[in-house]
DNA sequence: CTATGCTATATAACTGTTTATATAGCTGGT
DNA sequence: ACCAGCTATATAAACAGTTATATAGCATAG
């Protein structure tokens, strides 16, 4: 993102699409940030008009921004924790009075899991079939993106696994 | 939680334990809320003496309470986006005009999933020790948050087969 | 006896994020 | 001609969450 100029607009499609669902931002988290980033020189922006609607502000990295964003690498990942709605209402799940509803509550889980799985598949099959020179591997510009995907993969289908799993020992537990 | 009686302070140790870190909140984002819910009628709360310190206030979920977590559960799994910070910064790695620097980013990340992956077994080992009485799976009280445990398993593994498989990559790009 | 750490509650300040609303003009369909 | 949908920016209000700070008494280690 921003390795090449972008304005706001730009920005949260870019994020949208490219981030596939591991990072999002609203528009009005992004303008103000742009400004804010601006103000403290990281960012420089230039007005272009536009064909419909008000001018685009287009935004490049500056020096002192390009210098920011490479310590921020330096600093090694973050490794924060990844908070999971759904697990705290699993947690809750021992509350149920009908044992039976527990396991819907899996299954619809499972069943969501395995649709999005689905849809990163052809994503990904996307990404691979549109370039042949490269038999090996992708071009730079593709095997960033194509990371966060092959993560995202690789955690849906363990997730799966855990669902079918978890699916089949409330399955005992119940005497079904 | 809540299943007991607790005070705000005993809810935050019980979050930080049992969640393993798939959810997390502050105290003081905890006891405004535990009042907003009391107000609200969903939690009954009593004083305790303590004795250590000032009073305890200990909440237990009231007749709506209960209803109102029974509700969320019939809704279905919350499924919302996960947010992986350090996937933003793998975005980034094409950046960085030495290859090599990405490959170090990429190794650090797989250890610190290693030494979590080990720091979990060890806890889940833990859990299942305790109680020989079943020897299929454990007691309801124990079987809720073991899940968490074990989801955590099944993603950390997948994480750490995707750092293993990236960093191959990355090497063959290299030309190493 | 002093420092550290635990139980226990509370508030202020700040940052991050979402939802809702507004404006403005262009494009394509019915 | 009208409506829906897209590009494009902007702000207000609300909600979620963290960091810092304060108070207070008890226990334990050095």
């Amino acid at each position: 993102m921003l390795s090449e100029p972008q304005s706001g607009y730009d920005l949260k499609r870019n994020f949208d699409q490219a981030l596939n669902n591991f990072w999002s931002a609203e528009l009005s988290q992004i303008y103000p940030q742009l400004k804010k980033m601006e103000a403290s020189g990281l960012l420089k922006c230039h007005e272009e008009e536009s064909a419909s609607g008000p001018n685009r502000r287009v935004y490049t990295r500056s020096a002192k921004g390009r210098l920011e964003l490479l310590e921020w690498l330096a600093d090694g990942p973050q490794v924060g924790e990844e908070r999971i709605s759904y697990l705290t209402q699993v947690f809750f799940l021992n509350e149920l009075d009908d044992k039976k509803d527990g396991l819907s509550f899996m299954q619809e889980l499972r069943d969501y899991m395995v649709d999005r799985y689905e849809y990163l598949v052809e994503v990904d099959g996307f990404l691979r079939k549109d370039d042949p020179r490269y038999p090996n591997d992708l071009p730079d510009d593709e095997f960033f993106p194509q990371l966060t995907l092959a993560l995202g993969l690789k955690r849906i289908k363990a997730t799966i696994e855990w669902c079918d799993e978890t699916i089949k020992r409330m399955k005992t537990r119940i005497g079904d």
